[in-house]
DNA sequence: AAGTGGTCTAGACCACGCC
DNA sequence: GCGTGGTCTAGACCACTTT
């Protein structure tokens, strides 16, 4: 391709003079993806592209690439390169429609991994939150979730037996929501939803395949049917360029 | 202080095997503030001294920095050091209390500094939020939030002025929820939230003093009355570990 | 004035994706 | 096997905070 002959990507030099020049640079790369200069397919030249011609080390074009990352406009994969980012799902957790759903409301296309399901029993931690004593047979599910084939989170789920015996026996990659419902008769009545943004790291990172460290979501929900008893408690770590949340309620 | 002399700041010499470099440097040092080994004011040392005795370059020890304030242990104050990051805060956006009685609910010292207030132009953007024509006259305040403080937050925040005719007369440092239902009689009957993960850059990451890329989390908040005019419309920007979003919900 | 983080250069080698 | 990003070194100078 001839962007990525050994020329500057850019006509004009960069602006040293008043601001930093890191981001100058982002600046530069930032107006180059708006005004849409890119081969289809989203991919950014390689970091010693950028360079040259420019007289700009290396370690200053990729401070300017992580800003851009910061603010979701690009990303990386692993040893493969920079892709301008794809626009963020609206999350609305208030809302008992699954991923599944909203995903594909959004005209996009949602996919579902299950990693792991198995029987495990309650740690200290989850025999507070379902109220049962340690040790007490619990099920757990891994599973990875994909928007447009990139993965976009990762999340481990638990489930209460009692409520949903031979759970796992199903096939879950598709949506858990209408598996309680439709099989098992539970219903979801009230969600407790807590989110922080985070660091991905380690188990986290790898699963999502980005380097530990990034920027993420962290979502942890807590759903309760109608007499009180948690249905499911879930765990999700988001990319943080891959969504937005919207809460729309009444006041309490 | 002992501790600031030239020797490095953990007794073991690194482990260099397998993982990362400077995540075996992250490890150390969360270690060592996970074992509360540290003045009480929470300052790490500096970046030059934990080099000390270590023959890690300084990069690497930054590179295992960013790490730790990306998942929001540490944090840095402009060229004055590196210091431990004190808990965050919940914010249920669901309920109607302001920011200075939930803060103080949670035993933590809030404060409000008004950057500025003034008379505005509804811009197209507003204009559609607020249901008026463009040019419209609309109040506007900036204001930056502090805890313990430590600045957390800027927002700037929009109001209807035919719903609090002379608003801008008051002190808007304390809670404006209060102001606007005591003096003039607007209460909240829903709202509509949004959410997202984001850098600080520019302006936002001016005003909390941080670097321009650090994460944020971004809030947009829009308020309805009981007839569904819009009486508020808010967007802030928060440190990222300053806070953590619960929501607590029937299901819709 | 001394110390701190912030920025930048100019190399080097490695692990891994992609062809 | 080549190109990519990922990691690391060893300096340097600057702007700002702190003392």
């Amino acid at each position: 391709m001839k962007r990525n002959s050994a020329v500057r990507w850019w006509s004009k030099p960069i602006a040293l003079s008043g601001q930093m020049h890191y981001l100058s640079v982002r600046d530069h790369i930032a107006g180059r993806i708006a005004a849409g200069d890119l081969p289809k397919d989203g991919k950014l030249p390689s970091e010693r592209q950028l360079q040259t011609g420019t007289g700009i080390a290396r370690g200053t074009i990729r401070e300017a690439l992580f800003q851009l990352e910061a603010e979701g406009l690009i990303y990386r994969r692993d040893r493969s390169g920079w892709y301008v980012s794809p626009p963020p799902v609206v999350y609305n957790p208030t809302r008992w429609d699954g991923f599944m759903s909203y995903v594909s409301a959004q005209g996009r296309s949602p996919m579902t991994e299950t990693l792991w399901k198995r029987q495990i029993k309650a740690t200290q931690h989850l025999s507070g939150i379902f109220e049962k004593p340690i040790g007490s047979a619990l099920y757990a599910l891994r599973r990875r979730r994909y928007i447009d084939d990139r993965a976009v989170l990762v999340e481990t789920i638990v489930v209460d037996p009692d409520l949903a015996p031979g759970l796992l026996g199903y096939s879950l990659d598709g949506s858990l929501t209408s598996i309680l419902k439709t099989v098992f008769g539970v219903s979801v009545a009230r969600n407790m939803v807590r989110m922080r943004p985070c660091a991905l790291v380690k188990a986290d990172a790898e699963g999502l395949k980005v380097k530990s460290g990034l920027p993420g979501l962290n979502v942890v929900r807590t759903s309760y049917d109608a007499k009180g008893r948690v249905v499911e408690y879930d765990e999700e770590y988001w990319r943080h360029d891959a969504i937005i949340v919207q809460v729309d309620t009444g006041v309490t």
